[in-house]
DNA sequence: CAGTAAAATGTAACCGCTTTCATTTCGATG
DNA sequence: CATCGAAATGAAAGCGGTTACATTTTACTG
């Protein structure tokens, strides 16, 4: 019996000899082994929890398919849940998670504080963090470049030559929205305009939010005081196109439009949405192997924490000059 | 430690006095029953497996987190993997969940054959089939009228007046694509309509064949034959609509189009796709209890095994009156 | 060829629970 | 109060592996 677990986990020494034996007798018997009865013994469940607020939605999506697929290759299972960013519902889910002894731990967390995450986890577990910085958990992490991602949606309609743009954001109290906020005050302020509040609408990251946010805007005066508009994500550009062609306007004629996510519904759109790439396949697969490789010991691969969005540019926005704009200042 | 499983376990017989003393020393413990050890001693692993091609997509996501949450709050973890459409990497998926003793699976394979299933599977595990009809296994089968659906989507357009109606299939090898066809061939009959070859097109339910799909039907003749086009997916829908535009021509006023599926994509489309639901959500649900109900006799849920389609009314379709038509026949 | 250390293999305890079967406790009865 | 059956509890044998440690083989050495 030994010398089967031996050969089945590869280690210690076994010679060829036996090692072929056994795994000929494994292939004739069809044996496989007890994957429940290998985690109680070696204490290690070979499972690795993944917790994200929703499946749906691209990029969560995508972060569990990519994460899984490697995981899987390796010979880790993935366990999932679903957390809602509630906070309740997220700490429920991460003790159901370790109540199944998973070896590992990557969730996205919307609710729970960086408090809870430093004191309550620490010790539980190996876990990380996704499109996330935890104030000195930073190895811990895997997130965006969310203030580079507003500095180049902002960039590009600078650069277009537009000069007035607005700006509709998400909940400032999360720090991706405020990042990618400061990074479109950054690039205003890198081509020398002023940032204006009267441009600038928090909005909550959904389809609804970024119309309502858009009809705001256009309200704010009959003139129309802006040739653009950055949405700190596409579901809001989503919805704030519709706004804006509600308002009789045509994009790109009228109104430039950029996005942040680069979400496959941006395809969809029409015209279809210039964005702001989120790795997030990439993403997911990197923390599969930080995970192989912190806690499996199962890989070299280098780990970058942070990564850089880039602007794909597609139909919604063009050059200040071919617009039709009734906007001063360009 | 016998009568401590017995509380766990709710089930024997414990006197009310010892089940309180164990559930109080539990609480001051702050012991957590190991899930692994559980398993391995009962043999129940209460995780269930769920395949899917993939997890993009809003029916595979909207699957898999409807059918988690459900079993999540019945303690019940869930393990997925992805089978990529692929014979090959399908059979090694349930091979991989079932090494990890799932005590069941929930599973929507495309290139699994039937003969496969009934053979190989039918003794491993208990298994349900989402999505698809497998002749003889019609109990362990969760799937979508599709051939009403295919009805209800043309019997629509006919309603609004179209007399003309192109149709752009998935590859009719796939039982739901030929399905979706023949309810298309149903409603033409019911009203009088005889089918036309010429329109009928059979792609690959993906974007880019749905725009070629359209592009082959309008070089068809100058004269357009037709005024409304029904797509057997969402996606070969979006594509069609690029194509349709790329001809100068604008939908609905040119061509009336319906799409199936309902995925959020539909909404995104300009203008919003009418389109057949697919109410995906439910059958995951509906899963998940079948494998409660079925497996861990934790439910007494009735379940439907048949789901019916329902169009969603939006902007694409119009009646024949109100089109800028082109086309003979209404 | 005996002697020896290293390599290979075997033994058995243990992982933390469930479950069968034996034992004890309890309550009702004569 | 002794008796008895039912209900509650306890003891111990697994579940199917891993792994520390003991034992046997092997490969050299002198």
């Amino acid at each position: 019996m030994a010398t089967v677990s031996r050969v089945i986990n590869g280690s210690s020494r076994v010679s060829d000899k036996t090692r072929e034996k056994v795994l000929s007798a494994m292939r004739t018997l069809n044996y496989r082994p007890n994957s429940i009865a290998q985690s109680l013994a070696s204490n290690r469940s070979n499972s690795v929890g993944i917790l994200v607020p929703q499946v749906h939605g691209p990029v969560f999506a995508s972060m569990l398919s990519e994460a899984e697929e490697e995981l899987r290759n390796a010979g880790k299972f993935t366990i999932f849940a679903t957390g809602l960013s509630d906070e309740i519902k997220e700490q429920e889910a991460i003790r159901f998670l370790i109540s199944r002894n998973c070896d590992a731990l990557i969730m996205h967390v919307d609710a729970l504080t960086d408090e809870f995450i430093k004191e309550r986890m620490d010790d539980a577990l190996p876990f990380l963090i996704m499109n996330r910085v935890v104030p000195g958990l930073e190895d811990k992490c895997i997130s965006l470049d969310n203030e580079r991602g507003g500095f180049e949606a902002t960039r590009t309609l600078l650069e277009m030559g537009h000069r007035r743009i607005a700006y509709i954001s998400g909940p400032l109290a999360w720090v991706d929205a405020s990042a990618r906020l400061e990074g479109h005050r950054r690039a205003l302020a890198a081509y020398g305009q002023e940032f204006d509040d009267r441009l600038l609408v928090e909005s909550n990251f959904k389809e609804v939010g970024g119309s309502e946010a858009m009809s705001k805007l256009l309200r704010r005066g009959r003139r129309r005081p802006f040739s653009a508009v950055v949405c700190a994500n596409d579901e809001m550009a989503a919805g704030a196109m519709d706004a804006i062609r509600a308002r009789g306007l045509s994009i790109p004629e009228d109104i430039s439009i950029v996005g942040f996510d680069n979400a496959p519904l941006s395809r969809y759109l029409y015209p279809k949405l210039t964005t702001v790439n989120y790795p997030i396949a990439e993403m997911g697969r990197m923390a599969a192997r930080w995970v192989l490789r912190n806690v499996y010991k199962d890989s070299e691969a280098e780990i970058r924490h942070v990564f850089r969005p880039t602007l794909v540019p597609r139909g919604s926005a063009i050059t200040a000059e071919g617009s039709r704009d009734d906007a001063p200042g360009n």
